[in-house]
DNA sequence: CCATTTAATTCAACCACTGAACAAATTGCG
DNA sequence: CGCAATTTGTTCAGTGGTTGAATTAAATGG
């Protein structure tokens, strides 16, 4: 009897490169970690072995490896289950790398450390306005929170793997922040400003690289990090003065080609709108964006720091003010409208509302919805789930620190390999 | 001397699944096939080697499957270098697999066959309007097509490794179609309706599976397939009665969550605008749809053929028709603002337009390239290309045998397993 | 005609997975 | 309590596939 599949068959899976001797155990060793990170219960090695379709015997090989590298603990309480031989459960280790996540943002500077199980093992946020310093200032001012997030690293038994610093703005593929608007940072080569910093550049173990993101892409991989078992595929839109959106594809961070993705910001809402600092007319951020809103709730020329403002606004909601209830639902429905694009375009089910629209979710969420409910060809089949980021302002350093946890997770051998 | 990195370290790389000992010669399979895909110049296994990594023993060996499985053949003449042994030079095959291309559209047939090489070697189209007959009618009449198909591809030695069926309308996982306004159909289950028909379901060499996909989503595949060096990044929006486009990222499609993506049709582009036959008001549809751009043109009612309505656009434009011209140009702005949230949104660089939007690309370039300038915030850095699609009407069918070629290149022990 | 050069193959060694047998640790039943 | 049953984890010979060096093949050039 024939059978016809109807898989999704026509996106192939894609190998990464040539696959070497070694490869293989590169490969299962990465294989193995995720299984014991993608679950809640410590699975046993015969379970992993029944899942994975690896033999026991080179689970266990891979699992000691893993040991080895303190990636991996047992988990001391046998799961009291049934009869035969007690099942050793296999956690994610706490002693073992951890990355390090670090965010320049208009009026604070942030980092955190986050170990292997996802746990956030130090946090520091510093309000400071940066706009009138230089990028070299504001980078050796963020400099000293890196120093300390490594000494608490340090003093915890973590290695740092890695660092990762989200920045406002357009960042290319080689750490240079193009565009920074709200920071007034043109061409400024991070990498370079940092170089001269050992905290950042002289590990404890091996060489960390030190990625630099784009904020609104890194809050949306912190999402990520907060619900362990949410949704893989979303939007996540960031309130801030301007207006960024991070997608969530799988699991993995959609970057564009050239890592400039998501300037949700200047889709376009009405080209006959109002024109846009941008230059253009009628993008999103000249409805929706932090100063557009405060101007039609009241508070026009208030100088209000991002949160605060937000605060400001969700207060005056609260309190039932006509004028800045209005200004949200205007707002709401034009975000309604450009993440409606959005959704047709992706077919993505969920979307976040993040930075300032997290305080305000509870005035926007109504208009955003009626307005999928209307736009969106799907919505009659599977209905779009809008709601409040998990994580406020440190959503960005912890996403961060989360993706190089990820990378190791990802890709073991890189951190079992280092030169000790 | 410590070394930063800024690549783009964000997004992990991602292991398919449990790698078992045979998986390596079957990833080296992949590697070394790709590799001589990749390429206009016939490779020599030496140069493989070196590029990939991988020994030459090794890669001797691994062509030496290749070529049993008559996915590869050696290239007769030498090409003359210079001193030593002269390289044997490694072509695809075009004797081994292949894959069949279908469509059902509004108003014909088609089917293709594409060789591993990427040649055309069948191409069938049948004019007929599907819209009176029953999707098992319809697909009835598909089959003699794809009969021929298979007739001609056992002739020239090829072995059929699977379809794919392009339809216009939403397709779920499963191969059923929900919705294809165009055609009348909702909740048609092709797998099954096609389940009696031989042609399909009792292959040569093995089962080859049906992938039923959206025809826009493999219009774009086909634009991939017809330039084999051009980007591995774009959106190909196709216009025909309805608007649909195909996302292209890194050379795969991408389809969503639910493989619904590319709705690009109900976007919104002035929400105030008109209602829209999907409910909502100001979808691009209401503005570049062919009813309403014919309607502005002054050929409301003439109930055209999507190919033959978009020719005798061209023709009056052709003549400077000043309704035809203000038609397009309106269409042209509306669909560049759609198209500019889209870039803003994901990044890329090249706009395709296909279907009837092939046809009336000059009119349209100029309009979305206007729009696309002010509206794309990254523009001043690296301009977004806009250009006519290289196939025509048979870009769907082509894409979709294309698409099965690709999967045979993207793995091919499945092809070199097959149950002879 | 022979040294030189590059391509491809052969072959012993080796690495990591495989499968089966075995040891370990617990439950359950008589 | 003792023993069979059960499940986990480890050990070990066997094997598939890559590795690296040596060898053969096939050309150019002086």
């Amino acid at each position: 009897m024939a059978v016809l599949w109807h898989c999704q068959g026509v996106t192939e899976t894609r190998t990464v490169g040539a696959v070497r001797q070694g490869s293989l155990r590169e490969l299962n060793l990465a294989v193995v970690l995720r299984r014991i990170a993608d679950t809640d219960r410590p699975p046993s090695r015969a379970e992993i072995a029944a899942d994975t379709g690896l033999t026991r015997a080179t689970v266990s090989a891979v699992v000691d490896d893993l040991i080895a590298g303190r990636l991996v603990t047992e988990a001391d309480p046998a799961p009291r289950t049934g009869a035969g031989r007690p099942a050793r459960g296999l956690l994610l280790g706490d002693t073992g790398p951890a990355g390090l996540g670090l965010e320049v943002n208009v009026d604070y500077l942030a980092a955190c450390v986050v170990d292997l199980t996802g746990a956030v093992r130090h946090h520091e946020v510093r309000r400071i306005d940066l706009r009138p310093l230089s990028p070299a200032d504001a980078l050796t001012a963020l400099v000293a929170l890196a120093r300390r997030a490594r000494t608490v690293a340090d003093d915890a038994g973590l290695g740092l793997a890695g660092a990762a610093l989200a920045v406002p703005g357009l960042v290319d593929a080689r750490g240079l922040v193009r565009l920074a608007p709200n920071l007034g940072w043109r061409d400024v080569d991070v990498p370079a400003l940092l170089a001269g910093h050992p905290a950042l550049t002289d590990p404890v173990d091996g060489v960390p690289p030190l990625v630099v993101e784009n904020e609104a892409n890194l809050a949306a991989l912190g999402e990520l990090h907060a619900r362990p078992g949410g949704p893989q595929s979303f939007l996540h839109v960031s309130g801030e003065i301007g207006i960024g959106a991070g997608i969530v594809l799988d699991g993995a961070l959609f970057r564009g080609s050239r890592g400039w993705s998501g300037e949700l910001g200047h889709v376009p809402v009405d080209p006959g709108g109002p024109t846009c600092r941008c230059g253009a007319r009628g993008c999103l951020e000249t409805y929706a964006g932090q100063e557009s809103v405060l101007a039609a709730a009241g508070l026009a020329g208030a100088d209000l720091p991002a949160d605060t403002a937000a605060r400001r606004l969700a207060d005056l909601a609260c309190s039932g003010d006509p004028a800045a209830l209005a200004a949200l639902n205007a707002a709401g429905t034009a975000l309604g409208v450009a993440v409606a694009g959005v959704v047709n375009l992706l077919d993505l089910d969920t979307v976040v509302l993040g930075g300032g629209y997290a305080t305000l979710a509870p005035w926007l969420c109504p208009p955003v919805l009626a307005e999928l409910d209307d736009r969106v060809l799907t919505s009659g089949w599977s209905p779009v789930t809008v709601r409040p980021a998990a994580l406020g302002a440190e959503s960005a350093a912890v996403g961060g620190a989360g993706s190089v946890v990820r990378r190791i997770i990802a890709r073991p051998s890189g951190w079992l390999s280092r030169p000790q």
